[in-house]
DNA sequence: CCTACGATCGTCT
DNA sequence: GACGATCGTAGGT
């Protein structure tokens, strides 16, 4: 049996689909994974570590176990877990789940209609679990914020990642085939007509 | 169900 | 100075 930080060590596209049906917990609220996105660092250009290392990126060229937090439209928090090799900047971004404790906090934190949306949509799993900038860069092996994998997901499916532009397409989402928290689909913003 | 749009500010050009 | 790994609401179908 391998641990937590042996396999997260793993190339990302492997990485990515084992952590569907992990549990994230934060506290006393926990979440398990339905969706999520591989993020390729220097060869990946919808990767925010594509252009080199910076100090928002920094936590992604750490060593796999991580947190990688980001800011993004003023207003929402992005959560990833760094993995891969030491150094190279890999992560899988945490796009929705399903809160498996704690679902009376979580709704306290969000102003959502129903439980199945309260962690669907990496902004909201971030709400849900009251995760922000504070937790960049956390170790997900002590503390507060744990990860723990679960029986491996064997109906998984693929596709596009959400919201990226400049990036060519690449079939890097995963979720759970048929999972009812996965999040809704936006594609990106249309180009406008040819001239 | 769907598409459209405003909010709001850190980051990098 | 432009734009974003998004969300919630509004309004139409």
């Amino acid at each position: 049996m391998s641990s937590l930080r042996e396999v997260l060590a793993g190339p990302v596209l492997e990485v990515a689909p084992r952590l569907l049906g992990a549990v994230l917990t934060h506290g006393d609220v926990a979440v398990r994974l339905t969706e999520v996105e591989a993020y390729d660092g220097p060869n990946d250009p919808g990767s925010h570590a594509f252009r080199g290392r910076t100090p928002r990126n920094a936590a992604m060229f750490g060593d796999p176990g991580h947190l990688y937090v980001y800011f993004t439209y003023g207003m929402h928090h992005c959560c990833n877990v760094v993995c891969g090799p030491p150094g190279t900047p890999s992560a899988v971004l945490l796009r929705a789940g399903e809160v498996v404790r704690g679902a009376e906090i979580a709704r306290s934190r969000r102003t959502s209609r129903s439980d199945r949306d309260l962690a669907r949509g990496p902004a909201r799993l971030c709400q849900a679990l009251a995760i922000g900038l504070a937790e960049n860069g956390a170790d997900l092996t002590s503390g507060p914020l744990t990860l723990e994998l679960g029986e491996q997901v064997t109906a998984v499916s693929t596709g596009p990642r959400v919201g990226l532009r400049g990036a060519p397409d690449r079939p890097w989402r995963f979720w759970e085939s048929g999972a009812a928290t996965v999040s809704s689909y936006r594609p990106a913003k249309r180009l406008p007509p040819a001239p």
